[in-house]
DNA sequence: CGTTGAACCTGTTTGC
DNA sequence: TGCAAACAGGTTCAAC
């Protein structure tokens, strides 16, 4: 479910609600959602939340206990969410972490995630470094012109497969590449290293334009996504193509939006969006 | 090294 | 109405 502008709703909210917050007990409800670190789980009780930031589609909590540093870092897959209350998850079986937190007014947080894509890790900063180093690329929000075009144009194969790629570009998924390749008016079968520098500088800008509004918009809310406090976003009352298929192009041409495959489908506009 | 496609899981929607 | 198949925003891993 979530990407870039999602987690960054989810960060938002945390970190109003639980930075300097202290972590009075941890339950771990199903132990295989714990992918590292499972040893550093007794550590976390008294340890005090000292920052929340997001990595590509991941939230990261830094915890300190006297002198020591750990990460809490959270994977949302498709379906994970972090609630205040237990009552805003849908199904309370697929809560699988539980906090109590005390020293500010929000005195829970409640991990859910029904499909189980995703998970939670710990490390300590080596462990946390070596897997950012090992997944991700640069962030595509703040990814500078230069970088970006320069990843274009050393991509043979398509746009739409290179933005859902997290070790090239973090932080797009399905929803935001379909997006930002309409708008940009570029065919998702388009070969990066195939792409005029205007277009790529074109994709920069309004890849970056198109994550801040929806940001501005409190992210995509399709079925499950809600902020921690259980409120939607509205970014998908504004998308122009993602599963729009079979409607009429909003540049105002007289053609209709096609899908392109089954799953992780394309949706584009074949007379706006060139393959060059 | 870069790219592709199946597998992983549960819940909801679609179609017969 | 009831059941099965198709599909959903995610990453991983093997194979090319």
């Amino acid at each position: 479910m979530p990407e870039l502008p999602e987690v960054e709703i989810v960060v938002q909210h945390l970190k109003a609600h639980i930075l300097g917050a202290t972590i009075a007990t941890l339950a771990i409800h199903r132990s295989d959602m714990v992918r590292t670190g499972h040893d550093l789980i007794p550590w976390l009780p008294q340890a005090t939340v000292t920052q929340v930031h997001r990595i590509g589609k991941c939230v990261v909590m830094t915890c300190q206990r006297s002198q020591e540093t750990r990460y809490l870092l959270s994977e949302l897959g498709m379906t994970g969410l972090w609630f205040f209350k237990a009552n805003l998850a849908t199904s309370p079986q697929h809560i699988h972490c539980q906090m109590t937190l005390s020293g500010r007014k929000t005195r829970e947080l409640h991990y859910w995630n029904p499909r189980r894509f995703g998970g939670l890790w710990l490390f300590e900063l080596s462990g946390l470094e070596a897997f950012m180093q090992r997944r991700f690329g640069p962030d595509a929000l703040t990814i500078t012109q230069d970088a970006f075009c320069h990843l274009v144009q050393t991509t043979r194969g398509q746009l739409k497969a290179f933005f859902l790629n997290q070790q090239r570009l973090a932080g797009i998924g399905n929803i935001y590449a379909n997006e930002i390749l309409y708008r940009a008016n570029v065919h998702p079968d388009a070969k990066g290293h195939q792409l005029r520098s205007t277009s790529r500088q074109r994709l920069h800008q309004t890849m970056q334009e198109v994550l801040r509004e929806a940001i501005a918009a409190g992210g995509s809310s399709i079925r499950d996504f809600r902020a921690p406090n259980g409120s939607k976003g509205h970014f998908q009352e504004v998308h122009q193509v993602y599963q729009k298929d079979d409607q009429a192009c909003l540049h105002g041409c007289a053609t209709l939006i096609q899908r392109l495959q089954k799953e992780r489908s394309s949706f584009f506009c074949s007379s706006c969006q060139k393959k060059r």
